[in-house]
DNA sequence: AGCACGCCGACT
DNA sequence: GTCGGCGTGCTC
């Protein structure tokens, strides 16, 4: 009998044997539909075999073999079962996390599928090939006009052999749609300079092994340009390209100049906004050697890629690439192991690198591309002035200089952007009598005062409640908002400049779908005179009139206890920076402090951001810190205190059981709460674990998960984070 | 993750 | 005397 072993998107570290039912097609990598408990579940086959510990009461047989989906290949399975262990994460779930959705949404016949598709499409026109079969185009004029509804077996039958195979082909596979629609005649490539040149050819050069970049270029460097120039290499030599972006948001532009420089190619989009078809269909491209270039954020790493002959990290240090939740993966670090385990190049681009690319630079492992030019040649880095928030002429926040600025580009035409990160009108509020502040009933915060809405908001757990009028304790109606948020500059700003068209971008401001490209289209239109907003705007807009960047409560970053946040400020700075003066125009950037003499206000008035990184590096390697020590963190949390002091307890000392037995060179800190103690009603802790090297860290995490498995649970929800982005 | 089984408080 | 709370454990 065969046995297939499945690995379930359940949270169990084992995977789950079934009986081969005779007729049906099952290999290792094929997606297949089988019963666990009373539930029915898509899962992916790990295994074939001839025999099964389970006994034969027990086994059930593999319902159904998933054919839209092609079986994923030998190496993204072993991709899968390394992100799975180094991440102490069970495969299934793994798996399922790199898969389109397919669980429940996915119909069962190809004639449903075809009645979804053609719901979700619409009246999209119809593939020509299909549409030339008479039969295959009647059938699909039938699913149309039934908008949806599952048609018999007997129109499949009625069917020409030939039609029948081109409806599933479109319907399993999917055709590339004309992905991007590009509006823009193509233009050709600007011909890059010689810093672009020798990168990309060294980049080049290194097709078909492993071989990994920094690709470190100021912003306005023409990174991008580099990226295509190779790309286009990587294809016209019959390879495919996979380019990690962080964001959506930054997608749809470069999805432009892709089309524009890759004339005749197919890229597909793939993040996790793409509606379930949409992403199938993208996958499936990808999959089939379809897609030339496969553009997506980091579940896009995943995708199968028979080609494969590059990778790009655009903006490698950026925190979205780790994921927070789930399967706590770093998409730019499982890149790089996919790149090895392909030999292919792999590029890391940055204006600002993370401390643990940039020391691998430095160490030589990395190949080091440098852009130290800006491309436009009349662009020159903009001017760094420090200057105060308070003081006598200052208006809500902003001072004296950062408003004659703003009053001196008004005059000119030219645009200013005010950078804030927090969004809100105060992040607190106060009662001037008796010192009571707005706190969430549930998390250990404090309320944030939205008053368009009028509301106090958590900006943690989503409690909102009415704005108050009066102190809840002494009754007093003198409460003061306190601090400095996005709502409250635009408002200020308002005041003090009547006449100038102000956009606020921050997340309450952009929530309705497209509110974001429309403010980037009136920003480049020239309707737009300041702009306040958010970290949102601090990331690859090319905006050519502004002229002037301010930036507001930027000393925050240095009080905080995590440890990456200096380096996060450093590269938000840089790159907020970077936004001043891209075009023909000068720019300028004030950043308010009352440290202006803090090192890294000093790196960036030099546009230097080497020696700062150097700095930090310096710190990292007095405590041990990445990249000069890793780390993994147990986060527990729970109603009770209690029961999270108990469990973070008892796992200490499993850890530090396990260390010892092994004799693994590991060290485990004590229990602390969380930086945010309680959040949404639970109180939560960690366990820090720090190693000298990966090594003991990666063989110690096995069995100190076993442990916490087999801990009461106390009522206590826990995870281990790998590689955490920061804490607190 | 579901969805069971299994022991302790307020009701027809 | 039950109905049901969710704590614990299994699902091939």
């Amino acid at each position: 009998m065969t046995i297939a072993r499945v690995a379930l998107p359940v949270a169990a570290h084992t995977a789950f044997d079934y009986w081969v039912p005779a007729g049906l097609e099952v290999g290792c990598g094929q997606m297949v539909r089988v019963h666990l408990g009373r539930r029915a579940l898509a899962g992916v086959v790990v295994a074939i075999g001839e025999a099964t510990e389970v006994a034969g009461d027990k086994l059930q047989p593999v319902r159904e073999v998933i054919a839209a989906l092609p079986p994923l290949p030998p190496d993204v399975l072993a991709m899968a079962e390394f992100v799975a262990r180094y991440y102490q994460e069970p495969l299934g779930l793994v798996l399922a996390q790199m898969l389109p959705p397919l669980s429940a949404a996915l119909p069962r016949s190809p004639v449903a599928v075809a009645a979804v598709a053609l719901t979700a499409e619409g009246r999209a026109a119809l593939p020509l090939r299909v549409a030339r079969a008479p039969r295959a185009r009647a059938l699909l004029e039938r699913l149309q006009a039934t908008d949806g509804a599952t048609l018999g077996a007997d129109a499949i039958a009625a069917l020409t052999p030939r039609a029948r195979a081109l409806l599933r082909a479109w319907l399993t596979h999917g055709w590339v749609a004309p992905a991007i629609a590009d509006p823009m005649p193509a233009l050709p490539l600007p011909p890059l300079n010689a810093d672009q040149q020798t990168a990309a050819a060294a980049v080049v050069a290194a097709l078909s092994s492993f071989a990994p970049f920094l690709l470190q270029g100021v912003t306005g460097s023409g990174k991008t340009e580099v990226y295509l120039a190779a790309a286009a290499a990587a294809i016209a030599a019959g390879g495919q390209v996979l380019l990690l972006v962080p964001e959506i948001n930054l997608t749809p532009q470069l999805a432009q100049r892709i089309a524009a420089a890759l004339p005749g190619r197919r890229t597909v989009l793939l993040h996790s906004r793409l509606a379930g078809g949409e992403r199938r269909r993208a996958w499936a491209a990808a999959a089939a050697g379809d897609a030339d270039l496969v553009l997506g954020t980091r579940l896009a790493v995943f995708t199968p890629l028979p080609r494969l002959a590059l990778i790009v990290v655009d903006e490698e240090q950026d925190a979205s690439f780790k994921q927070q939740d789930g399967v706590r993966y770093h998409g730019r670090d499982v890149a790089i192991w996919r790149a090895r385990q392909r030999g292919v190049p792999i590029v890391l681009g940055s204006a600002t690198p993370s401390l643990e690319t940039l020391a691998q630079a430095q160490r030589g492992r990395y190949g080091w591309l440098k852009l130290p030019r800006r491309a436009v040649l009349p662009a020159v880095l903009p001017a760094l002035r420090f200057e105060p928030g308070r003081d006598p002429g200052a208006v809500e926040g902003l001072g004296t200089a950062l408003l004659a600025a703003i009053e001196a580009r008004l005059a000119r035409g030219e645009q200013a952007l005010i950078f804030i990160n927090r969004r809100g009108y105060s992040p607190s509020l106060l009662c001037s009598a008796c010192g009571w502040q707005a706190g969430c009933p549930r998390c250990s915060a404090r309320l944030v005062v939205h008053r368009n809405d009028r509301e106090l908001r958590c900006h943690h757990c989503g409690h909102a409640e009415r704005l108050t009028r009066a102190c809840p304790d002494c009754g007093n109606v003198d409460l003061m908002p306190l601090g400095h948020g996005t709502q409250r500059l635009e408002g200020a700003l308002a005041a003090r400049f009547p006449d100038a068209r102000i956009v606020r971008i921050d997340r309450d401001s952009t929530q309705r779908k497209g509110a974001f490209v429309a403010m980037r289209e009136s920003v480049h239109a020239g309707e737009v005179d300041i702009l306040v907003g958010t970290q949102m705007l601090a990331k690859g807009h090319d905006f050519p009139r502004l002229t002037l960047v301010g930036v507001l409560g930027a000393d925050n970053a240095l009080y905080s206890a995590d440890f990456r946040a200096t380096e996060r400020l450093a590269a938000l700075l840089f790159q907020v920076a970077g936004r001043a003066g891209r075009a023909l125009l000068p720019g300028e950037v004030i950043v308010q402090t009352d440290f202006p003499a803090h090192p890294l206000y000093r790196a960036l008035a030099a546009h230097d951001y080497d020696s700062f990184a150097a700095t930090l590096l310096a710190e990292r390697r007095l405590t041990g810190l990445p990249p000069f020590g890793h780390l993994a963190l147990l986060a527990a949390e729970a109603r009770d205190r209690g029961d999270v002091d108990a469990f973070l307890a008892a796992a200490r000392a499993a850890a530090d059981a396990v260390a010892l037995a092994a004799a693994l060179a590991v060290d485990v800190y004590p229990p602390v709460p969380a930086g945010l103690a309680r959040r949404a009603g639970l109180e939560r802790g960690q366990v820090l674990v720090q190693s000298a090297a990966r090594g003991p860290l990666q063989r110690f995490l096995p069995a100190w998960r076993e442990a916490l498995e087999r801990l009461p649970g106390r009522r206590v929800r826990w995870a281990l984070d790998v590689d955490p982005a920061g804490f607190s």
